[in-house]
DNA sequence: CAAATGTCAGTGGTACTGAGATGA
DNA sequence: CTCATCTCAGTATCACTGACATTT
């Protein structure tokens, strides 16, 4: 879970591909980017889900305790809980059942809906929510070898793609 | 398959997970940058996938038919495969796998090495990747909304990310 | 022998489609 | 009735573990 193949190549495999690219089809810098997004996921990913592993937490639902943790009541109906994390409904039942049978969260009846359930964290997800938080925040959220400045920038880089896929409107 | 749910929220949702989070834990930028890259990965496979389709192919295959094409004799070690494009063993396996399947790509035993088995793309898979890497390029690898600094910027960025796993020595 | 290469079986996670129950 | 919410069944993809056969 380190990572797919700690491999140490004496050469970026990336920038060697975006070279090949270029003589064959033309202009790189588009393939090297997205190919340069999706091993920095898989990267971030795979040392998540380990530091998390202890609370037996994937990120995906380490995320969805935490926007409880955030909401007023420590209770959000699925559908807001999809509308926030962008996933799919089936993809939210699947992650409070999980949440739900490790003890972290309670399934209810939403009183104000009756076609809705909330999820609302319990004491234990609470406990289990700082604790993981400790351990990702003193790993800088695997992000430790760059600076403010630098996630910043790629915070911004990243928001315009959002905006284009249309996750909000800026 | 257009990115899980476009649902143009009047916010921007991580940037208000990132108040919130400054308020309750401290620091957010690097949750707010880990989280940018989990979604523009989510909303760029997506798109490249629905892309990719109608070839029958997912990205992770089209790179890898890539990467025969830019070999010498359209042939490569399964191993090498896999060190290349940085996936595991059993992953380089499945691709090979549904790429011969697709008439894509030819398992051949490796005559200088016994235990290594080579794919080499056919004609049928050089065919493809031309007519997938017209289409994609059209549409500007899904990242069009940049130019080509950006584009830089954010391969730069995220080299020293792939550099700090261990991906391979600068 | 030890190390490398590849395959197979199986697990767990994510994202979806399509169908259906229930209630606003 | 229509629409929204949620669940379930099933599919596809991916990353991995552990075990194994083969060859160097």
């Amino acid at each position: 879970m380190t990572g797919p193949r700690p491999l140490k190549l004496p050469f970026d495999p990336i920038e060697r591909a975006a070279e090949t690219w270029r003589a064959t089809f033309g202009p790189s810098s588009a393939m090297a980017a997205v190919t340069s997004i999706m091993r920095a996921h898989q990267i971030l990913l795979a040392q998540l889900d380990t530091l998390l592993k202890p609370y037996d937490l994937t990120f995906a639902r380490y995320e969805a305790l935490v926007l409880l943790t955030f909401s007023r009541s420590g209770a959000l109906p699925l559908s807001k809980i999809g509308e926030r994390l962008m996933v799919h409904p089936t993809s939210v039942t699947n992650t409070v059942d999980r949440l739900e049978r490790a003890g972290l969260v309670r399934r209810m009846r939403n009183p104000r809906d009756g076609r809705g359930v909330l999820a609302e964290i319990t004491g234990e997800g609470r406990d289990i929510v700082r604790r993981a938080t400790d351990d990702l925040m003193n790993a800088g959220f695997c992000l430790g070898m760059y600076d403010d400045a630098e996630l910043g920038e790629m915070f911004g880089l990243l928001r315009t793609l959002r905006v284009a896929a249309g996750d909000f409107s800026p």
